[in-house]
DNA sequence: AATGAATGAGCCTTCATTCAT
DNA sequence: TATGAATGAAGGCTCATTCAT
């Protein structure tokens, strides 16, 4: 049994080194921004040497690829929570605290907005994260169509405009918790709810 | 006579110059990032040596921190607009068109990202952010302040939400210009606006 | 019994282990140059893994080493062709054709050419080299003796010099072929016989 | 009339330092191979700082192209020796004198043994050395058919062969200094031409 | 005021070599 | 015998900054 079990974990040992390196990555390029983190500072904040990053990402490109990657993910994979509900709409009122609460994160913030000052001058990470916000962005336009069916709702305005204003605020936040450290978030969820349903209901 | 007439031309001679230097800076940044824009690249772009530089700013340092004033002190300016409207409300959401028009240049987007980006993890920038955004939101506060005052309204959420939530908006779309390429600005502008109305007469 | 038979099948495999890291290097070696070619580069051309490379041999240098021996006595058992001659006049000038082949061969002189530049800078491979020529050059010395008896003739020019010569003929083909290639080396070879024989009789 | 002659020299300071460069480059790359010699090495040797040595040369590549181009030019500049004389066979059969020194010069010998190892395997080399051959090539066939109208000589071999072999033979000298170097070049110089006038005669 | 030659630290990356397995 | 993960010292090159002119 045990020999059978060990084998595994021992050959994703690649994937944990891997792992390794992003999770070192992500800490310094919030830090320090993409260009401004070296592979030195990534490399020791990883535990490995220089050289060895090479085994796992051909370049520090492939590093800024694979986090961009890694982070549109763990956004996307946070879209699905509303999928399978009753009550989407009050689902999605009540989902706006969490959303306060990830975009107000001042490390995910961070990172994020690097993300986004890159994508607006690297087509990659550009084309990788208009991508990640088309999937979303197609899910949450499912989601409100298949709300409206809930409701027996008819509205005149395009459910894909009603997306694009709902990310755009939460995407907005990103920056308020940097530009207002005094931010008050209860109040703000509150308002943002009201906001939420009077769109959603438009 | 002399010495008064011979200094303000050599001081504004001295200002032009500088004026040159944070242009091609300006532009440098959008296309390469602060980090990415070299010295060199920035002084060919001025038509100036990188040398001679040096004479107007003491480090690229304060080349960015400059810039980031000069931008900042634009979108401030931008807000003057609508002090002195007879029907607040109105010119407010009249105003939208115009803020989604400036939030979407993918020029404006890109350097304001940058901006953003770079006092996440720079304490002068975020310094000088902070304080910009401080005084337009006082602004935009007393501005709704008067509002509710020319129509006698009370409401029971706090002003300065109001203006967290607006301006969360319109900071958004800085990120929407670069996801979503394929915006529709106008029904995006007309939605906003019945949102912008709901906001403010709530 | 056991003890004998067992170690030379066991030795054999590992002249069968360094002859494989042998034709991989002589090919890297080739397309990139001594310095040019890695080591990983060789390891997977030899289908064998870099750390178990350093079981055959020390170091790069030794492999560099051990690709010039080799080579150079390639070309020295070449020498031996012309040793059991009748007419050994006759045996040379025929032999031309084989020397302008063999000396205009791409490949052959890509790696001689290399051997050449790097015994001009590194001490050992120049030990090698000199050592491999004084054994080809005297072979050749003894042979325009020897052939020289077969005719009874005499020579006021020195056997040394001329044996000089004609290699210097054969090694400058070595760089014709890169220099020039639409050499016509039919024609060339007559010319070459016809020269190796005015020197032979002189 | 001072400031007249000072300019000039200064304006040309650019150039100095090029060939600064260009020399600490031949002697790097003569002790060390074009890729055992570092920009470290070569920045030490010039005199100059890493860094600087970008101001006037792209890469190292481009300095390896720098100096197989000057060292070409060099030996091209050799040819032109030959071009004036009254009595051309003479001055050939004399000029091997010379010839045999340029190429037994240790030190030429191993920056041209590098080139060429360099041109078997660097395409952009190899273009330059073709090219260079081939004028100087073609000057040599010029000369001949030029000498041979001289005596109102016909001839049944090729005149490009004959220059093949002749320039072979002076290439393999290159090789027969590193080889032998107990070479009696007086000797060999006293037979070089011999057959220089065999072969034009021929 | 203005130039641009010059510096040298630091960056990303490669590679010969070692060592645990 | 054999692997390949791991190291760390260079290597080529860039760039903010200084300084003689």
């Amino acid at each position: 049994m045990n020999e059978i079990t060990m084998t595994p974990p021992e050959s994703d040992r690649a994937a944990q080194r891997r792992h390794q390196v992003l999770d070192a990555a992500a800490i310094c390029f919030r830090n320090h921004g993409f260009h401004g983190a070296s592979m030195a500072q990534i490399s020791k904040t990883a535990g490995m040497s220089p050289g060895h990053i090479y085994h796992y990402f051909d370049s520090k490109e492939a590093i800024i690829a694979a986090i961009v990657d890694r982070d549109l993910e763990e956004m996307m994979e946070w879209t699905e929570i509303f999928y399978s509900s009753d009550d989407i709409l009050q689902t999605m009122v009540d989902g706006v605290t969490c959303g306060v609460d990830a975009n107000t994160n001042p490390e995910c913030a961070a990172l994020m907005l690097e993300i986004m000052a890159e994508s607006a001058r690297n087509p990659q990470v550009a084309a990788t994260v208009q991508k990640s916000n088309q999937i979303c962005q197609q899910r949450l336009t499912d989601l409100l169509i298949k709300e409206m069916a809930q409701r027996g709702a008819v509205s005149s305005v395009d459910v894909q405009v009603k997306t694009d204003l709902i990310s755009a605020m939460f995407d907005g936040l990103l920056m308020k918790s940097i530009h207002n450290p005094t931010l008050d978030k209860d109040a703000l969820t509150v308002l943002m709810r009201k906001v939420m349903l009077f769109v959603l209901t438009l």
